[in-house]
DNA sequence: CGGAACTTTGACACATATCAAAGTGTGTGG
DNA sequence: CCACACACTTTGATATGTGTCAAAGTTCCG
């Protein structure tokens, strides 16, 4: 049917000495860390983890692998072998789950500084596909050696777990908002989010553009793509945001906020 | 407002010898294999997990303490430290989210041979509300053993992190029927997704009753009670269900599994 | 420049929410 | 043991939000 396009893996680059000339190490971590201060996986990523001169060799056993998947390629797909989990370094990716009917479903989206694959650990192969909505660069992190190392430092165990529960958390909130609110709600709970999460990678919170389309936001959101820019269009009247195509911009987030109350009062 | 009801925690019994008078050992741990066989915890329980002797004198560390919960009343509230999982022995339970107005969303159902709480280890605190529907028994697990425990015998990290890995993969599920079906199929799913789980536990797949109001049933599968009961009666109708208030009995299974694709085509 | 993909807007249909009232079951106190 | 109250369920009538179908507008890219 679809045609099958596999993300290129880039081999990761020989080592080079980092530091003084003493210690070579791969090349991935000192990449990494130059972006890790806006990074989620700064309490798992090794490089980025608070170790200790000793933990530090023992993370050495683990090579970070750099990949770049371009626009429209995927990243992995439900049936692959789950072998790794994805830093997602910069770009942009959706989640989708085919159904039955071979239609896809979006299940989530994944920005710059978040993670991908958690949900593939118990079944150790992929549910979803992973796609890139631009060029992405994502760093893969073998589980194998992440589980190997979590042994024994603990911290990272800790914050690993942390990490899974917190994906928790967050899908029974995705959870609530399609059980419970209308489309006007469940466009503003989206658009904050995706404000918040860029404010968090250090973007403009008020001002950004969307990678995907409004299918792809209706399926994530449940509701059909004509709704979804219908109602973009009501909250640009109410004076709410301001709607150009893939550009949004947020005008009045106090009261965009004020829109989701309204659904549970 | 509501007045706040805990569970009556019960403590846990002396020690008493098992197997010869050779080793004693906590009493819960003896106990908890008499019904581990159907439990879903069968891979993460200790008394359950296949553990070699010296691993087995690991486990001795954790003390289960049993406890029981009352119909109506909480085995914990939102905002509670975290401290244990909880493995429901028997019983019935519901988790649910106080909203910002107050009232409850429920956000799942939790039968015998089930875990609560995996929600709440990345905040430490509980996100919602564990409702006992009817008088239950638990088996608490305390964390921070299972976690110490868990570095010393890798298959039980595993089987927990797949565990909860598997809870992601569940809540998918869920937000696919929230997005994507209408009434009539996610009832479908509802009753399916029940009756498998009894069957798990050994009890009737096509006959059982229902532990929870129409009420329950709606803020769980977003639609109100009088939604629920209509569509109850329309399978009914149908002849792919026997309703009579709380019980439930599944006539033509095929056929309602059928009502399920019928959404995805 | 032309075509494909995406977005916007309109008209209408339909599923579900809302409001209302009657029916059923359950537990409590006299 | 009955009677009453209460909680829950069922069913009906109507309102409303969103889906569906259709067509025109916009942007992007070869």
């Amino acid at each position: 049917m679809t045609r099958r396009i596999q993300a290129r893996i880039i081999p990761p680059r020989r080592r080079t000495p980092i530091d003084s000339a003493v210690a070579p190490a791969p090349a991935g971590r000192a990449q990494c860390n130059t972006i890790c201060s806006s990074c989620n996986l700064r309490e798992l990523c090794l490089p980025c983890c608070n170790l200790t001169p000793s933990e530090r060799g023992l993370a050495d056993r683990i090579v970070f692998n750099r990949s770049r998947v371009r626009r429209g390629e995927a990243l992995y797909r439900s049936g692959d072998r789950f072998t790794s989990l994805y830093a997602v370094r910069n770009g942009f990716f959706k989640s989708t789950i085919v159904l039955e009917n071979g239609r896809d479903q979006v299940t989530g989206f994944c920005i710059a500084g978040e993670v991908l694959g958690m949900d593939s650990i118990g079944p150790e192969r992929h549910g979803c596909n992973a796609i890139a909505l631009e060029d992405s660069e994502v760093c893969a992190i073998p589980f194998a050696g992440l589980q190997a190392l979590a042994r024994e430092i603990p911290s990272l165990q800790h914050n690993f777990r942390k990490m899974m529960s917190r994906e928790i958390v967050r899908e029974q909130g995705v959870m609530l908002l399609l059980g419970r609110m209308n489309a006007e709600e469940r466009l503003a709970v989206f658009l904050l989010n995706l404000s918040q999460r860029y404010a968090a990678q250090g973007c403009s919170p008020s001002e950004f553009n969307l990678r995907m389309t409004r299918e792809e936001i209706g399926s994530y959101l449940g509701m059909t793509l004509e709704t979804v820019s219908r109602t973009l269009s009501g909250l640009q009247q109410e004076g709410l945001i301001v709607v150009q195509q893939r550009f949004i911009g947020i005008v009045d987030s106090a009261n965009l906020k004020r829109v989701i109350g309204r659904g549970l009062d």
